[in-house]
Parts: C-alpha cells; structure tokens; sequence
DNA sequence: AAACACCCTGAAGCGGCTTCAGGGTCAAGA
DNA sequence: TCTTGACCCTGAAGCCGCTTCAGGGTGTTT
C-alpha cells in the first residue's frame, strides 16, 4: 500500500510518517521502481499502530524505541518493559500533579477578580505582582 | 543592578533573561556606557517577576503579553484579563483530564505484566499491538 | 600576570511534529 | 489531448520556551 493508505489505517498523517522514516521509528520503506513511491505492507501499518499507541500513552520516541527492541527481541527478559512503564507512569502522575496544584492557584487567581470597574483595581493582576509559594512547574 | 542579581532576584538563569529581552517579554534595558552591561532597576524586576509568575502559571508568551498590557493600562476593563485567566484554566483542567486517562491505561498496562519469563508473552507488549479506546491525548 | 567570575553576541539544539516551497505522477473527465 | 485534482516526493524552516555552545570581552582578586 502507498502512504496514504498506510496513513488512513494508522490514524496519522502521511507528513508523521515520513517523519517516522527519517528519526527511525519507522525502517526506510522498498519503493516503487517507477515513480519511487514508499510501498508498505502489514507488518509496516502493524508497527506504526504500535507507535502510535505509545505515543498515544505519552511516551518519548526514545522510550519507544525501547518497547519496539524488546518486540523484536522476544527471548529477552520482561523486567526493562516492565520498569519502563513503571518509570513513565510516574512521570505522568507527577505531571499531573504539577498542574493540579496549578489549577488551584489559577481558581484561587479567578476569584480575585470580583468585577472591579477597571484593572487598575483588578486582584488578579495584583495577584500576579505578589509571590507564588511554590513557582516549580516543570 | 546587573543581568546576574537580576537573575538571582527573579530565580531564573541569565539566558532566559536575555531571551526575554529578544521576544519582548521584556523591553531592552539601558546599558553601561562602557562595559556594554545591561542595567536594570526596581521596575524591571518587578515586571520579570510577574512574567515568572505567570510562566510558573503555564500561560503561554501571548497571554502574558496580554496581561501585561492590562497592567499597563489601568483604566481598561477588567473582562479580558478574566477570559483569559478562566480560558487558561480550562485549558489546563482539559490537559489534566486527558492525563488521567493516559495514568488509567498506564495502570492498566502495567497489570498485564504478570511476570512472564520472557517478553514473547510479556501482556504488556501484547496489549499495545492492539487498538486503544481512545487515541486522543493532545 | 594569572585566575576566576562575570558579561557579551549569534547560532544551533531540544522534541515531536507541522508547514511551506517547489516540484513529479497518475487516473478520470471534457 | 488536455486539464483538473488527488496523490506522491524532497529539503528546509517554523512552532514553543527555553538551553547550550562557540568564541569572545570585562573586572576583581591574588
């Protein structure tokens, strides 16, 4: 199948694909001899849709790279996949965390703003001059 | 005061001080007539700690922007400054919201590792190769 | 005179794409 | 046959918010 097609199946655009191509998530593609179209197969959509799930899961291209090694080397022990899904959902909780605590302070910003004719009077930018307790975002 | 207390006052490094200089977050400072140096007063640091503020608040350059026009005109209604801080508050809650669903299928992925001895059986390799609810994460 | 902390500039790098400029290919319809 | 329009190609630049690098100059201390 040509790029589109593949693009369609993988919910993605043909752009990403080539993309994939070029930092090696995805190997070079055969080609069509006559007008050097990239021709893919099965097993080509089946590890785009692998990528595309991890991403999906917010994963790095570089925590990808490591599932498709581990899928592609099934004698291999299971612990690295294990603790590289440990590791990145960590990291997904502490973000989420991280804009919790951002969330508060932009509720706790919104309520200053208690309809004052002009901004000069307006808390939320008086707010905005004083300290933040904690100002790590990340 | 120089580029380095500066910095030290408005917990930030001096780079990102210079590069809000060239985006305009801030305006160019005066400069010491000899050395070059950059020189800044109380109202400089008054307005990068506002800027850094808002960043720690993860609002974008273009809504600081925004904000710090309205600080400068005082006798503007206080509307927009309100639109904009409750549009970046669902902005951020969105993007709460999408990570918590990417945490529940970390969670749930995390759970088809049932300690296989090699990753040919390993669940969690398994389950990305299939189709996920939900692929949007933003 | 040397060491070291500080300052300067401009350009490139990061990640994960997206967009743009400027083309070639191919099937269908007028 | 010619044109339209959908599809494909490449390489480079743009996005965001910085950070890092290369290659210097300045200023104080020892």
């Amino acid at each position: 199948m040509k790029i589109g097609e593949l693009a369609r199946k993988a919910n993605c655009t043909v752009e990403t694909i080539r993309y994939y191509e070029k930092v090696g998530l995805l190997p070079a593609s055969s080609r069509d001899n006559i007008n050097n179209y990239r021709l893919y197969n099965k097993s080509h959509l089946e590890r785009l849709i692998f990528v595309r799930h991890c991403r999906a899961l917010a994963m790095s291209h570089e925590e990808i790279l490591v599932l498709l090694q581990a899928r592609n080397q099934p004698a291999e022990k299971c612990d690295s996949i294990d603790k590289l899904i440990d590791d990145h959902l960590q990291h997904v909780t502490v973000r989420i965390k991280e804009l919790q605590k951002l969330e508060a302070q932009l509720l706790k910003l919104r309520l200053q703003c208690q309809t004052p004719t002009d901004s000069e009077h307006c808390g939320i930018l008086q707010d905005l001059e004083q300290a933040i307790e904690d100002d790590s975002t990340g």
